[in-house]
DNA sequence: TTCCATCAAATTATCAACACTTTAACGTAA
DNA sequence: TTACGTTAAAGTGTTGATAATTTGATGGAA
């Protein structure tokens, strides 16, 4: 699917905004016909697009019946997290095999960036800076793809989880440093169990921020 | 896409099975009219199923340039194994944690009756059923449909390895009744160690089955 | 009442045709 | 000769229409 321009890429990130936004509830079907007329194109476009959200997980396919918004649950939550412990652990380990000195000088870069950053909006920017550069030097197209679409689906939680609960954003810093160092001095057991003790701390912090209201 | 039936599905299985028996080269270009012509459908379940196989690995896709048979190399094979230790080691470590009586008594059967398979054929079946016993366990449906898909990727290679390399089946019996049993006895991080080592055992006695002809 | 067959409405699956984009060949001029 | 603009061929992106399927309502028979 073409990323931009093309009425496919158009259809998927305007109803992944709805999904994410809440505009379109859990369980609430969805008609190409009435979504292709909504959107002022034909139903080949919105089709791909469903199918594409189908793949992310955001909508439920059944064939010949039709498509409806993913019910998220807590168990979805824990699917998810689950997902990038084994996943992000994968990376850095592979990251610690595999970086370059050049590399490991620009993840040194972008991790004193994500320390410096002072609102809300730069902390993400370098987080997912430092997150992507990591899996680029992990040398494996197919899980960064996956770790790509595993991110979409986490956008809403990610927000909550650094926004509401309090020294979170201390404590995910000072994780980042400790998957710095062992990548640094390659040794891939450490990154991998420091990168799936961090997964685990987020998914535990965005629990806490869950129970906090939202 | 409708499983069973549907040209989309019939585009992809035929498309998959001429790429898996090299009938289709790595880097050849496909094109949504002649193959359209060739299944004697149009062109809208072609492009479907290609989009499919795109998702699977099998074929790249450049945005209005067109698709080509993704080409495999050591570095895909590397690739697709680091996933899959990672995503069956995880999968292992959920099982152990929340596997039933019952489900223990049927990873046990299937167990047995993989050790008791005696042709080719047989290897394969009781191998795919056992292994797909334990990422029910898991209790995480995202974690299986990757599995599912990183499984239809390495259906080729196997086969190789199970028939080319000697005394790979007995090992593999001896990892398949370890990870049962750290299983049975509710250990996830024995659970998780022994389905990575497995996997990477795979690995390496794939790459000497590559060695060793092919 | 309950079960089953039938039918109509709604929706997905597929098709053939049209529109846009890319590529590469060709010709022209510096 | 080489660089560059033009253009036609080939292929993907999109469309609106048609075919096939599913679902639930309706009505009759056991």
């Amino acid at each position: 699917m073409q990323r931009t321009g093309s009425l496919a890429a158009q259809a998927y990130e305007k109803m992944r905004a709805a999904i994410v936004q809440g505009k379109l509830g859990p369980g609430e079907a969805l008609f190409e016909n009435r979504i292709a007329e909504q959107f002022g194109m034909s139903r080949t476009p919105v089709r791909e697009a469903l199918q594409v959200l189908a793949r992310d997980g955001f909508v439920e396919m059944v064939p010949t019946r039709g498509y409806s918004v993913s019910r998220r649950s807590l168990d979805d939550l824990r699917e998810l997290f689950e997902l990038r412990e084994s996943l992000e652990g994968m990376a850095c380990r592979c990251a610690a095999l595999r970086a370059t000195d050049a590399e490991i000088e620009e993840l040194e870069r972008l991790c004193g960036a994500y320390e410096r950053a002072e609102d809300w909006e730069a902390w993400a920017q370098t987080g997912t800076e430092f997150h992507s550069c990591i899996f680029a030097t992990a040398r494996n197209s197919r899980l960064v793809n996956l770790l790509d679409s595993l991110k979409s689906q986490t956008i809403l939680t990610r927000q909550s989880e650094l926004r509401s609960v309090r020294g979170r954003r201390e404590e995910a810093i000072q994780e980042h440093r400790a998957i710095l160092n062992a990548i640094k001095e390659h040794d891939p057991d450490r990154a991998e169990r420091e990168a799936r003790a961090h997964v685990r701390l987020s998914h535990e912090a965005t629990l806490r921020s869950f129970h906090s209201g939202l």
